[in-house]
DNA sequence: ATAGGCCTGACG
DNA sequence: CGTCAGGCCTAT
């Protein structure tokens, strides 16, 4: 479900929120989504925990804990996490229960079960693959162009490249179609028929939709709510994603669908060469 | 590179 | 009933 800007809308809630909070106790009612070390524990470990710093990484939230301990959370296609009062409803779905000792709860709510967390020693990432071989973060200062051509090396198809967390790090389905429309790059092409200049624009692309999805408070196709249960409003800014059919807010052709790598991807015929 | 699987829910 | 869904892993 989220992507880079959703994840990274609620790191910032969760910093102001639970900086210095501490962890009382811990209910896991799904166990399938603890994944490291076993439930027992991840519940064990966490107990009395202070959390240190709320960080991002790709489409993973980090809390650094006091004991050299990282908590890391994934949300998968529709995980959500909530805070709420003691003794707040437990919306459905609600999966994980984080007990603080202020007396807030903080809730994994997710009804795919696609996400997964883990309880990792702090500099030791090797027991979640995804996150240990995670790419270059598009956002920070450092993440030149030439980054992005070295990372979009290979021939598979662009919009393949730019989902794989590998190669570059939290883009997902919906911002790699408008990221690819916004470059007038069809998400069909090969890499190594990219241009430098077609590069310098997805570069440019990325970064810009990026950023304006957090600034529009990130997109709820249908699951995403931020840490208040509150929807974002980018998704009414997507040009192409999920608008088949619909013209194409640059030339007015008909936006197409096809299935690229398994998924729906959505672009302009014309714009998009 | 592609299909299938993991799950539940919304919609036609 | 079938189709589709923001992710990611595995097996072919």
């Amino acid at each position: 479900m989220p992507e880079l800007p959703e994840v990274e809308i609620i790191r910032g809630q969760l910093e102001r929120e639970l900086l210095g909070a501490r962890i009382a106790a811990c209910e896991v009612a799904l166990t399938r989504l603890v994944t490291h070390p076993t439930p027992l524990g991840y519940r064990r470990g966490l107990k009395g925990r202070a959390i240190v710093s709320v960080g991002r990484r790709g489409k993973y939230l980090l809390f650094a804990l006091d004991g050299k301990r990282e908590l890391v959370v994934h949300l998968g296609m529709t995980g959500s996490l909530i805070l709420s009062s003691r003794g707040g409803a437990r919306p459905r779905h609600t999966h994980i229960v984080f007990h603080l000792e202020d007396g807030r709860d903080l809730l994994y709510v997710d009804p795919r079960t696609f996400g997964e967390t883990a309880l990792l020693r702090r500099g030791d990432r090797r027991p979640m693959r995804g996150l240990d071989r995670m790419g270059p973060e598009p956002l920070e200062d450092g993440f030149t162009c030439e980054c992005l051509a070295s990372a979009l090396r290979g021939t598979c198809r662009v919009k393949s490249a730019l989902l794989d967390q590998s190669r570059v790090a939290g883009i997902g389905n919906i911002y790699s179609d408008e990221a690819l429309h916004r470059a007038g790059v069809s998400p069909l092409r090969r890499l190594d028929t990219l241009s430098p200049t077609e590069i310098e624009r997805i570069h440019s692309a990325v970064r810009e939709v990026l950023r304006e999805a957090i600034s529009g408070g990130g997109s709820s196709v249908s699951d995403y709510v931020n840490l208040r249960g509150e929807r974002g409003a980018f998704q009414d800014d997507h040009r192409v994603y999920r608008r088949e059919g619909e013209p194409c807010p640059a030339c007015g052709t008909s936006i197409r669908r096809e299935v690229i790598s398994g998924r729906s991807s959505y672009f302009c015929p014309k714009c998009q060469k």
